[in-house]
DNA sequence: TTGTAAGCGTTATCAC
DNA sequence: GTGATAACGCTTACAA
């Protein structure tokens, strides 16, 4: 069955391409009868009209990209830009967007700059990560090309984003572990030059605060999130503040290296040594013990995302919107009353 | 600066389009100093061609799409598929193709059919499973458009495609738990309908038997490749075959599952059991304890997949191509000779 | 309501 | 070696 085009399809429906062109977008100016004329003939063939040549005409791709920097691998397999990348996909589709998905990084500057940022066919772009977020901006929204963020960054007022509430997960997280009894928490943050960072810090801090338990910044240490900062955050830790209970790691991944130095040390999780994590990553479900974390709507992180891009793109946005998410506590078993 | 298009370009360097385009594509018949004086205003002006108008003329969009099953958020979640994307990725932008990662999923059927399958903008597909690769056999290989499988297939032999050696990983495993001095050793594998599960099942067979011992139907274990599934299957070989003293999973997620099913039943890993895991995902190495695996190159199956695809596009694969890609044995803290 | 024709920005053919 | 000109397949004024 050879490929045809709206020529054929409108000789076809004994109609002018326009027609067979209005038909197919729903566009007012065409009589009942010639519409199921032509749609008939469209199911029949199943004919589908070709996207280059519509862009072409449009000046509008139905392409959306994603860009995220190509972090470590560790970083990039914890199962959370799967995640989130698959809400961002999913939404997009179900709105007729299609998604390209890009790693930057330095090694392939030239390549990407070329290939993902010059380029003239896409609708909107949603960045993952802080580290791509300058040049997007720059490239695109400069172009009148809608960007969304993942994650909040008060250097960029003008653009939307989406993110959870991180400061009320931070606070959900302490509350738990004072509820239990610690007095003594430490805490592993990310890099604080982010806004997500920052206010996971500062929902550890007010909710110790608001616990009557005095804040020591002895007690958290700062880093990225991955596996071996956590494990090494946790060395420092015991090392020098063998009084701690219980530790709040602003990542599972964090987590999963705090309880791999724990293990080391012989320190039993939960008998000994509390731990939560913050994602509720697939995997913390399968840890050992199965960890106690803040859980995160990664998935709906990138539905929304998508949604508000896909409006932005359709200037149904006025104004830069900013969404926080809620996070949950899932308990399971990390985490226990300090020992006597 | 407002984008310019290749009439401009022409008029700037007082030469034709024709010569613009000859000369932006390496064309022959090109003097070289209209091609100085082009190439001289594209990049004073930084012009790029439009790449959706480029891709209505040649009829090649110079996009390839990755197409996958969207299996549940545990096994998406678990890092393996970032990094083959990422492989696919990276080689595909060196080679300017640019690419497209989509989730085929029952629910979202129709959309995915319209939008990814019925499309005339992909020079070249990807599959990442099993689950995808009939359809877009039908679809797009029907229409010579060229097909990549990450994973042989029997079915599909005119489909080029690239793996890991199954057979020789799983060898691996069960000769250094042999070599440990385990004769009872369990395998708990993915489906058999696959031929990558089949030949990992196979290596274990073999291996067992060219260390003289008896293989046992009884040891050996089938299902999907979840930590839930090597959860289970551990605890049914604790409850009927207790003189086990190490099992070899043919995935990571599955050998997570089985520690914590012995952790649960109060069993060390490794001083009263060892297991090794397959895949070598980044967090296995913060496993408790971390786990002895055998590593496959994920990105470097990712990377090869492209590399093929965008040769197959440019017609320099004449017959379809089988590549097999080396695992490698990684020794950490799981394993352990038997308890005596 | 319908059809004609002019774009959209390239590449490719074919005279010159 | 160069430059008109015709595709590529669609949308969209504008006329009818």
């Amino acid at each position: 069955m050879e490929r045809l085009n709206i020529d054929k399809v409108a000789k076809l429906a004994h109609v002018s391409r326009s027609v067979v062109s209005r038909g197919l977008n729903n566009h007012p100016n065409v009589s009942e009868e010639a519409r199921t004329r032509v749609m008939a003939i469209v199911n029949e063939y199943n004919y589908k009209p070709n996207y280059v040549a519509r862009s072409l005409a449009t000046q509008s791709t139905f392409q959306v990209g994603v860009l995220t920097s190509r972090i470590g691998e560790e970083s990039l397999g914890n199962g959370y830009w799967t995640l989130l990348y698959l809400g961002i996909f999913e939404e997009c589709i179900r709105q007729g967007y299609y998604v390209r998905l890009s790693f930057y990084s330095d090694s392939m500057k030239k390549e990407l700059h070329d290939l993902i940022l010059n380029e003239d066919h896409l609708d909107g772009v949603i960045c993952l990560n802080e580290d791509v977020t300058a040049f997007t901006v720059n490239k695109f929204s400069d172009r009148r090309i809608p960007v969304v963020m993942v994650g909040h960054n008060p250097n960029y007022p003008e653009i939307s984003s989406v993110d959870v509430d991180n400061y009320l997960g931070a606070s959900k997280a302490i509350k738990y572990l004072t509820g239990l009894g610690h007095t003594k928490i430490g805490g592993i943050f990310g890099n604080q030059n982010v806004e997500e960072a920052e206010d996971r810090k500062m929902g550890y801090r007010e909710a110790l605060i608001s616990a009557q338990i005095p804040y020591n910044e002895k007690y958290i240490s700062i880093g990225d999130y991955s596996q071996h900062t956590g494990f090494h955050a946790m060395c420092h830790f015991l090392d020098d503040s063998p009084e701690l209970t219980a530790v709040f790691c602003a990542s599972d991944t964090l987590a999963m290296g705090a309880i791999l130095a724990l293990h080391e040390r012989g320190i039993q999780v939960p008998a000994q040594f509390s731990v939560v994590g913050f994602d509720g990553l697939p995997i913390s479900k399968y840890m050992i013990p199965p960890l106690t974390t803040i859980e995160q709507p990664v998935y709906g992180k990138g539905a929304k995302a998508a949604e508000l891009l896909v409006k932005s793109i359709k200037g149904e946005v006025s104004k830069p919107l900013r969404v926080n998410l809620e996070p949950e506590l899932v308990v399971r078993k990390s985490c226990a009353p300090p020992a006597q």
